[in-house]
DNA sequence: GTGGTCTAGACCACC
DNA sequence: GTGGTCTAGACCACG
């Protein structure tokens, strides 16, 4: 479990969680089949109330990237590289549509967007 | 006023207000010193609170983009193409290192990024 | 608000206000476009929490039935006849699969299914 | 013990293991008279707790379909064809009924079941 | 007024 | 011990 929470951003906690999580386990940094804390303790260690862990522990399972096993814990999903390729794709694709229209709407171009982002 | 409001969108409604306006000056689609229309008839037109629009209107003049004459209106500043290029610069810069932070925080590489980004 | 929460059903009642509401749209029982009550309110009047009307509600969301417009309320969707059809063989389907299963782990054949179905 | 758990169903295991034995117990596989393996064997085998064998067993005693004698431990009941038929009904229709007021709760016909059944 | 989020504390089923 | 569910009450952003 190593998760930076920031109470003063703008994105709730369970979402910071959901990040966090998922771009480890995707990286790979998070082992296959590894057990993640129980739900109560990480809430405990994160000093955020259980329904929150909950709620990002949800998101995760709904994108396949954790299992639960009631009474048992919850797991690392066992992925593919075309499992991981897949949903990776679909986390940063959804947010990539909505930030270009943001860019786009200024009159920026493909290509100026490309050079600001060089520069970022 | 040439505005588009979406209910169901995620953005707040100020926010929408503010984005389309200051994309539509920094285009220069509006013209300088021209008059805004008063924040209750613009509440009227798009069928929003006042509260909404003078919610957006204090974060255009909050980027230089209107200044407010007391008893006289709302006008848009006159502002030279590098006054210009810099406003936009900063919207933009401001949401693109959020963006490429959590592009990045799956393991996309600068390269990768770009890739996705012509996809879109 | 036309629901029944059974608080000895082996069901959440999360699931069993999803269940209820889902079919009734589906049915047309509720008018498209219906300002479905605060959840506050239908907190109050079903006699539960916010929390679990919220749970159910974001199923609702998540299966395209109901939209949320922060600040101003939860409302059922606009559907053409494909949508409906569409959701509801999702529903049911993914319901059956486990059910038939069920029914033919004990040797029964699709015809002798079908037959004792008649009977129910 | 020809029995299969999956950790990952939504189904406890506990169910997992009845409904397996008394499917494998109606369609004969299982031998009448036949002793069922000590519980601690059975859950040294399936590497379940013992507590949950025992509340499987006691599931089948209640149905009917095994028999304790104390010391000596647990036997298939002799079953008549007609007494086979009549739990195998009770346990199929019990769970039917439940099955098809859902889908008769979206408005579905017997006949609309009957043809998706089909293609499931 | 609306929904969005969060908390603390509780009871239950399963293992 | 684990997760699953539920409650009551709170603060915030938005309009």
């Amino acid at each position: 479990m190593n998760v930076i929470i920031s109470n003063t951003s703008e994105k709730p906690i369970y979402q910071q969680l959901f990040e966090q999580i998922s771009s480890q386990i995707l990286k790979g940094e998070i082992k296959q089949a590894y057990n993640l804390p129980p739900i109560r303790r990480a809430a405990k260690e994160l000093g955020v109330s259980v329904i929150t862990i909950k709620k990002a522990w949800e998101e995760l399972e709904r994108q396949g990237l954790i299992y639960t096993i009631s009474g048992k814990g919850c797991f690392v999903a066992e992925l593919s590289s075309d499992d991981i390729l897949k949903i990776r794709n679909d986390l940063v694709m959804k947010q990539m549509v909505s930030d270009v229209a943001y860019y786009k709407s200024f009159g920026l171009t493909l290509d100026e967007i490309i050079e600001m982002l060089k520069k970022v």
